[in-house]
DNA sequence: CGCCAGGGGAGCT
DNA sequence: AGCTCCCCTGGC
C-alpha cells in the first residue's frame, strides 16, 4: 500500500476523460486500472490517495504512468485569461492528466475508437483482452488480462475479431498487427523519435489516420504537443476559435489543453 | 419500432 | 478536396 497526498490529480475525472480504456470506477471513490502486466486499485478522498501496490512500485511505474511530476497548476496559470472558454474548459477539468500508456495498446484501441462511443470502445477492447491475452491474477485475487500481444492480433481470423464486435475495424487491427511483427513499423524505434517523426511512421499503419496517429502520439508517446482533431473538438474549434487555435500560445502543452477543451464539450454542452 | 449520429479512414474520383 | 462505404450500438 502506497499513500500520497496528490494535488491537481482526480482519479475520477481521469477515468471520465476517457484516454484509458481500461479503467474501471468500482465506487464513488475507487478505481482499478490495468496497464501492460499491471492492475492497481486507486482510492482517492480529496487529496489523500491510496494505491494498492508497494512504494517502490509507485515509483517506478505508476508515479511516470499518471505523470505526476508535472505541475498542472503551472499549466492553469499559462492560460490566457482573456481565453474565458478555455479557462472554464480547464476548470471543469481539472484533475485530468495525460497518461503514459503502452504504445501498442493505444494503437489497438484508437483503431478500434473511431466512429464509436466510449462504452463500446472499452467493450471491445475487453473482448479482445479476454480472448487473445493473457489471464492473470493479481495479489488480492482479482483476475484479469493482459492485453493482447501484436502476435496474438495478427493471428485472429478476421471473423473472430468481428466477433468481438470490432465491425470493419477488424482488418485495421490484424495487418496492423502484421506490419508491426514484419517491423515495417518498429515500435522501438518510435518511442525514440520526436513528435514529427512519430506521428509519420504510425500512419504508415492499416487504418491509422490524422487523428488517431495524433491520439497515439499524446497518450502513449507522451508528446503534449499533439492535439488531435476530432469531430467534437473541430465544432469546438470553429465555435470558439474561427482562426485556429492559438498553438504558438501553448508550445508543448497543446495535447493537455486538448483534453479539456474534448471532456467540456463531452459532458458540458 | 425506425432513425441517426458517433473520438475516422480507405479507396475511389 | 470531395464522396461513399465500412459496421453496429445507444439514444431519441
Amino acid at each position: 500500500m502506497t499513500e500520497r497526498i496528490l494535488k491537481d490529480f482526480d482519479i475520477v475525472m481521469i477515468h471520465r476523460s476517457g484516454q484509458c480504456f481500461r479503467m474501471e470506477q468500482t465506487g464513488e471513490h475507487t478505481c482499478t486500472v490495468i496497464a501492460g502486466d499491471r492492475c492497481i486499485e486507486i482510492l482517492q478522498e480529496g487529496e489523500r490517495c491510496c494505491f494498492s501496490c508497494e512504494e517502490e512500485e509507485f515509483e517506478r511505474f505508476w508515479k511516470p504512468y499518471f505523470d505526476l511530476d508535472r505541475d498542472y497548476g503551472k499549466v492553469k496559470r499559462q492560460i490566457d485569461g482573456q481565453d474565458t472558454y478555455l479557462k472554464e474548459a480547464a476548470e471543469k477539468g481539472w484533475g485530468i492528466r495525460i497518461l503514459r500508456q503502452d504504445l501498442w495498446e493505444m494503437i489497438v484501441s484508437f483503431l478500434i475508437s473511431q466512429q464509436n462511443h466510449i462504452p463500446r470502445i472499452r467493450r471491445c477492447i475487453r473482448n479482445i483482452c479476454e480472448r487473445y491475452g493473457e489471464k492473470k491474477t493479481a495479489p488480492n485475487g482479482v483476475v484479469y488480462y493482459g492485453f493482447p500481444s501484436p502476435q496474438a492480433l495478427s493471428q485472429a481470423s478476421e471473423e473472430e475479431l468481428r466477433a468481438c464486435n470490432l465491425g470493419y475495424r477488424s482488418k485495421y487491427v490484424r495487418k496492423s498487427a502484421e506490419q508491426v511483427i514484419q517491423k515495417e513499423v518498429d515500435l522501438t524505434e518510435i518511442k525514440r523519435m520526436d513528435y514529427q517523426e512519430a506521428k509519420q511512421e504510425l500512419l504508415k499503419l492499416y487504418g491509422v489516420g490524422e487523428k488517431v496517429a495524433d491520439c497515439i502520439c499524446l497518450f502513449a508517446l507522451h508528446h503534449l504537443e499533439a492535439f488531435p482533431v476530432d469531430t467534437h473538438i473541430r465544432q469546438a474549434l470553429e465555435k470558439h476559435y474561427p482562426q485556429g487555435f492559438p498553438d504558438s500560445r501553448y508550445p508543448g502543452i497543446q495535447g493537455i489543453l486538448q483534453q479539456y477543451i474534448f471532456y467540456y464539450e463531452l459532458f458540458f454542452t
